[in-house]
DNA sequence: CGACACATTGTTATCGCTAACATAGCATTG
DNA sequence: CAATGCTATGTTAGCGATAACAATGTGTCG
């Protein structure tokens, strides 16, 4: 009767599992293992008895044992915007369907001592791997201070010695928004880039570059913004007031949307007047007035692929202690997501 | 000399600090968990050696004999919309602050399977706790029906026996909504609400009610959409062939998007034609053509709360298994967090 | 000055699991 | 048929922390 009792008040444990299914609780374990040396009807027996006592794992002693925590730490900023929410999304969906957890914390400000913290906490909880979704310049630098002894895969970057990167090929996004521009005929293109020194910032600036040179085109305006709408808005009154180009690749459309608005107000008619092509394509791009041409990557691919190229890692064990901070080559092949321009009602021929 | 290099091999453990302070293990335990009878010198004497060995805790072992994970599983959907996103990011600051680890599962589609296996995830990882951030109805009815042993909250729910809610009072939000439209001086005002059953939306229609009531108004165009731009312009161009109201309340900003491209391209002024009011506050809305009036709340602070709620149950104990059950009057002081509007350029007197 | 309370520290026993080794049974082989 | 190798299982020993209890030392009090 006791023994009833106490079966109901503390969760079931291997030993339980064994005793009810007749082995010892090391076969329990190797079920639950899937070791190849159990007969197929100890498993089926085992199996049966873990599902009559409704038995869990202990997760902890399992840790303890392994020195694993078959946990994936994912370091996030800005969560909140399109980008980075969508690659969060594809990270924890590919880290959970490979059976990992994933341990979140996210930056409310970037500082060395903000990623200090962050990744303390993520050594406390000895994640197997980390995945860094920050797209701030100078947080690899960060991380490079800071002796982690896990694998390492950090969004935007284009990988090093230490640390892997997957990115999305942003120089390319840049060129098929200019190409598509100069192939309507606009020969004056400025640019509103993202703030001076981000990844994304300077490859979108290189596409417009490179994309211009490749037309025998001379640069025109380059502005550089915060992301932010407020600042398209601001920039799109200044701009307003003297245009001196046909057609405008702002790097995000947030800044866009300010822009549009600002043109709005200052009577400046899009596409007649300018046209305007976006990057990210974030799904009200469709609904701005009028609808954006705008650059669209899969980013929640992008956060399989972290995922993808963490576990790869993780899988040939201790990869980082040994020769992988040599082979200094495996920095070109990192994996790129491929961006995509979708043509809406922002663009047309340049006036005449 | 071996034993310099048994050093570097592995992890310091506790021991390792208790020899090198010259006390105990267990005092060194005592130093970290901030017993209260530790003397000043001993207490120096082992964070000293804390740092020289660079000494950190194993978590897993600690869970092990305390039977405590110290984590939190947040369970989420739509997360890269701006609502979700923003209370994520209030949870996982709130929860780190507090010492929890956050551990994330995001639901790729709300349904009863996803819901059991995210929930089992956390189970398998004897998560402390667990906020729900799925704004989705029905989920509480599935999570009703899981057994869960560990206290939980969810967002958007007003809280009923066994689980805990917290929410933002929409109800309050919508009647100041429909309030600035009647001192306005509008006198039909049209509702386009989200899916039907949906808490969010539910609560929001019966502000819009309680308000117009209030005014003496009678009821105008009632529509459902699906919070999406897409549906927002095309009941947007629905609605402008016949136009039997002078103001809208749209129930999401990103719906109010559709709505704003809709009228546009129909030849209908907003706000001259009719007014119209969005709901979230999202950033972009600022921008908008024209500016958004919109209702917003603090989602991050609505995160907060949830941890803050979890956390005054976590620390009473197995509140849940006890008589909590039975206090269903606690329902009633689920904290609301106080939504606020914000006047921009798409509202303004009826046309005469 | 002996007794008792209290602050401080040490010792031992788990927590629930997996790794490593040990053992038994059975088929294969020269 | 003894030797060998495999398969299937059991036994034992930790992993690194905290809890519970034991053992000191120190000061106060009658």
């Amino acid at each position: 009767m006791s023994e009833t009792v106490q079966r109901q008040a503390r969760a079931p444990v291997m030993g339980d599992v064994a005793k009810r299914a007749g082995v010892s609780h090391q076969t329990v374990s190797r079920v639950l293992n899937d070791h190849p040396n159990v007969s197929p009807k100890t498993k089926t027996l085992v199996e049966k008895a873990i599902a009559e006592l409704g038995y869990r794992r202990n997760i902890a002693a399992r840790n303890l044992v392994t020195r694993k925590s078959q946990t994936i730490g994912v370091l996030g900023s800005e969560i909140s915007q399109y980008g980075p929410s969508n690659t969060l999304l594809g990270v924890e969906q590919a880290a959970r369907a490979a059976g990992y957890f994933v341990s979140m914390a996210a930056l409310r400000e970037v500082t060395p001592a903000a990623i200090h913290d962050a990744v303390g906490h993520f050594m406390d909880q000895g994640v197997d791997g980390v995945v860094v979704v920050v797209p701030h310049p100078g947080t690899i630098d960060v991380l490079h201070t800071l002796n982690i002894d896990v694998p390492l895969v950090a969004m935007g970057s284009s990988g090093d010695g230490e640390f892997r990167g997957v990115a999305v090929d942003q120089r390319l996004g840049a060129m098929l928004a200019v190409n598509h521009l100069v192939e309507l005929g606009h020969r004056r293109i400025a640019h509103l880039s993202g703030p001076a020194n981000w990844i994304d910032t300077d490859a979108r600036i290189q596409g417009w570059r490179d994309s211009l040179a490749g037309a025998g085109l001379t640069e025109s305006v380059l502005l550089s913004g915060d992301w932010s709408a407020e600042c398209g808005y601001r920039t799109g009154l200044q701009l307003a007031k003297d245009l001196s180009f046909t057609a405008l690749f702002v790097a995000n459309d947030q800044m866009a949307l300010g822009v549009l608005l600002a043109f709005h107000e200052s009577g400046v008619k899009v596409p007649e007047d300018v046209s305007i092509v976006g990057y990210d394509d974030q799904p009200e791009a469709a609904y701005f007035i009028p609808p954006l041409t705008s650059v669209g990557a899969d980013f929640e691919e992008l956060g399989r692929r972290c995922i993808e190229s963490l576990l790869g890692d993780a899988g040939s064990g201790a990869a980082v202690d040994a020769g992988t901070t040599s082979g200094l080559g495996a920095s070109s092949d990192a994996p790129l997501v491929r961006p995509q321009l979708i043509v809406r009602s922002t663009t047309t021929a340049p006036p005449a």
